[in-house]
DNA sequence: AGCAATTTGTTCGTATGTATG
DNA sequence: CCATACATACGAACAAATTGC
């Protein structure tokens, strides 16, 4: 169990805070689940209720857990809804959310791709391709885990110039193509595997979303296939009709 | 370890292809994973190759394995694939993929909804629904379980006329809604609780696709909320721009 | 419809710790 | 060392909303 410490530079409230908080981005606490009562938490940290309520307060200001009168604090669902649609742009995405958006740059590779991307990219068996793998955090947290392929032969060098710009979007741009839509998205759900469970610093029993993506250029010929696997707790595609 | 009785009147080669289906479907056979060899599998039922042969020919007339010259027998990645449109009807979608697909109504009760149904389909906190349970199968295995809510005020008695046309499409038609539209669909993945787990015949650590939907009438008013929990391995949800 | 139990929200007051000048 | 300001922590009482009986 864990315990606080009086009296060493660190308010009572903000430990609690941080142990709970720590509960919830654990998944220990999931989501929509309610929390102890202030009452409860007060006698389990030894504190007063209002100390409680002050640590649940900031809580609230991170936007993990949601109070309601009469009925007790929740997880808050802390989904961040993805729209998916021709003009996906994932990155795009992040900033219109009031999250913190960051991405990591993993590893690049030139490398003959499994078969079923060579064949939705349109390329021979013996054809290569650039691989990039990226992870985007939204808020300090894993949200996706991507993996891109590129046409060797018509992107010559994309690997160097997509480390410099960390965009799709403006690297295939500085190849000439100012404009891309998404051809398909399919949508499954699985578990992840060891690496990926690792990489998103997640569970391996936690599912993700396995999303992958054709990206066209304006004359219709594919020039990106992507496998982004999101962490299924926290995202959630949604499709639109307005 | 799973026996084969000779003389029993069932083919040897028809009891070897129903095991293997039987680990397939239950997936214990996991999507694109390689069978033993036709050597070891004759070894393992104590039967001639052929015999083997003849029990994997069967499966892959049933589209349940794929064999490839030289490399070897695989499970069939035997996805649905589910096209997601705001015109998606989902029993449609079924008829038009190639498979034996039927409903089982399960339950219907009137209710209060959950507060974020009721917020969805513009409902006050009191107000009733109907809520409607059913699962689908296609070639005999559970593709997805549906809870379905409508507003109870404006489509009185919809179970019974339900239950006798056992379509949402159909049922609200009587209601004199003769067309509506997907408004949003959002989708997540998630463990199924024991319950779904069951209905859907699938181990708890097996993910669902968790798939909320709104559908609204011509004037935008919504008629329909809808959760569809789809078994992750057999669906992949398509979108299509073309 | 009423009532009790529970839980969050609010407002007092009081005491202590910490940083500053 | 003292005065002040501010954040922290505790206690009591009451209001408001929800839930179950």
């Amino acid at each position: 169990m864990n315990e606080i410490e009086r009296g060493r530079g660190v308010a009572l409230w903000s430990q609690i805070s941080g142990i709970l908080a720590a509960d919830i981005l654990k998944g220990q606490l999931r989501q929509g689940e309610q929390l102890p009562s202030a009452q409860e938490l007060a006698v389990r940290f030894n504190v007063n209720r209002h100390t409680v309520r002050r640590a649940i307060a900031a809580l609230e200001q991170r936007n993990l857990v949601r109070t309601e009168q009469g009925r007790g604090t929740f997880v808050q669902e802390h989904t961040l809804d993805y729209p998916i649609s021709r003009r996906t742009r994932f990155t795009q995405n992040m900033r219109n959310l009031n999250v913190e958006a960051d991405m990591e740059f993993l590893e690049d590779a030139r490398e003959i791709p499994p078969p079923q991307v060579a064949q939705s990219l349109g390329l021979d068996r013996h054809e290569y391709t650039y691989r990039i793998e990226t992870v985007d955090r939204a808020d300090g947290h894993v949200v996706d885990y991507s993996t891109a392929y590129f046409p060797a032969a018509r992107f010559s060098g994309l690997p160097a110039v997509y480390r410099r710009l960390l965009s799709v979007t403006r690297t295939l741009s500085e190849f000439g193509v100012t404009d891309y839509e998404r051809k398909y998205t399919r949508v499954s759900a699985r578990l992840p595997d060891a690496n990926t469970a690792r990489l998103m610093k997640q569970p391996a029993n936690r599912p993700v979303l396995y999303v992958q993506s054709i990206n066209v250029d304006t004359r219709g010929v594919p020039v990106q296939y992507g496998i982004t696997r999101f962490s299924g707790d926290w995202v959630q595609l949604v499709l639109m009709n307005d």
